[in-house]
DNA sequence: TAACATTCATACTAGTCGGTATGTAAGCAC
DNA sequence: GTGCTTACATACCGACTAGTATGAATGTTA
């Protein structure tokens, strides 16, 4: 009773949900990540979230597919279509990562890692998706420093492919070191060694 | 009643939970830890366990002191007392590390990462033992590398330290990348671009 | 043997979890 | 207006959680 007649908006509330959801499962992790605390922070209730959401991990799936994937394919964007050299491009992602890391950020980590070392051995919904990004993310890289052999801006002797991994891998582990320091510093020396990795693979002027 | 006349062993029931305890949160995760399965897997019962451990926090604690600590140490040991050359001693601790990996240890990952991952950001107890692990991993593999640059086994330009927390980085990465794609093949060539890595420190021989 | 601390075993509690059953109000079709 | 669907709201449930209270059996010391 005395139900506050709330305008009702489906998108707005599935969003919210959505939003509130990523944050919980950012810092709590997704097993950890209660629907309580999501629908205390959104003010909305568990019939609507029911009636958006089937189960709390088809909500999880939902986090994935329409909030961390697209912010991330975002986040990668000026690598597939660079023009320019693959290496500087590489190079200032890596600084605005730096740049762009802040306290809660080091303390919470990377949201795409995070889901990985939870669910990735545990569900396989979670898994390939996460898989799917993972292997996007590879292989713009790796084509981008392919692209960047054949401009002769590349090293021609390196697998492109390997250093793909090898990066993805050495960032995902930076976040991780810095997370284990809970520093902010530690964070900018990590990821200037893989600034550092990066410039070696760049095609010697002589 | 009829309590089945069990012979006590207060070091053994200890051990056993110890080591159940580390099964249980190295596929779980410390959170989604059940103390209950921790007792079904040893068969000791809730008051035994209440009784060597104040929570389950301290299990946990105890888990990283008494198990994980150690047992890194012990892995990683060969490069502590290194007499040769320090990138043939990294190489042959990544083959083997690659060698032993299996399907279980590719599906769950690496177990201080995993806590490092889900712990380190809000709990401080394991945070500080988790860091300091890291740290002293970190040196050893500096301190070696700085030993191999006055010995001429490695590249004097490079710096030890960097190189150092590049490549804890770049492993604890290749574990979730192999993770994410459950992988033993993943991890393989992820690894090996860490060999790579490591042939780069080497000192040319001219 | 008696006294006592250690090492467990059993039964229970309060709280939280994801999920559901049921009801109701809003919006649209006609 | 009536009828129907969508979008919620409330109250509840069984399962599971960490933790505790209590007692009994064992081992040790005197």
């Amino acid at each position: 009773m005395a139900t506050t007649a709330r305008q009702r908006n489906p998108d707005r509330t599935r969003l919210a949900l959505l939003e509130a959801a990523f944050d919980e499962i950012y810092e709590q992790g997704f097993r950890a990540a209660s629907l309580d605390n999501i629908l205390r922070r959104t003010g909305v209730t568990k019939g609507a979230l029911y009636h958006h959401f089937p189960n709390k991990t088809e909500l999880g799936y939902a986090v994935v597919d329409e909030i961390i994937f697209p912010h991330a394919s975002e986040h990668w964007a000026p690598l597939i279509d660079c023009e320019g050299n693959p290496v500087d491009a590489l190079l200032q992602l890596i600084q605005a990562e730096v740049d762009g890391a802040d306290e809660h950020r080091v303390a919470c980590g990377c949201p795409f890692n995070n889901l990985v070392q939870e669910m990735a051995g545990i569900d396989e919904g979670f898994r390939e998706r996460l898989h799917r990004m993972q292997a996007q993310w590879r292989a713009a890289i790796s084509s981008a420093l392919t692209k960047g052999q054949k401009n002769g801006q590349v090293r021609k002797d390196i697998d492109a492919e390997q250093a793909a991994t090898m990066l993805v891998a050495s960032y995902e582990g930076c976040v991780g070191l810095a997370k284990c320091g809970q520093s902010k510093e530690l964070f900018g020396t990590c990821m200037s060694g893989v600034a550092n990795y990066v410039q070696g693979l760049r095609a010697s002027t002589k």
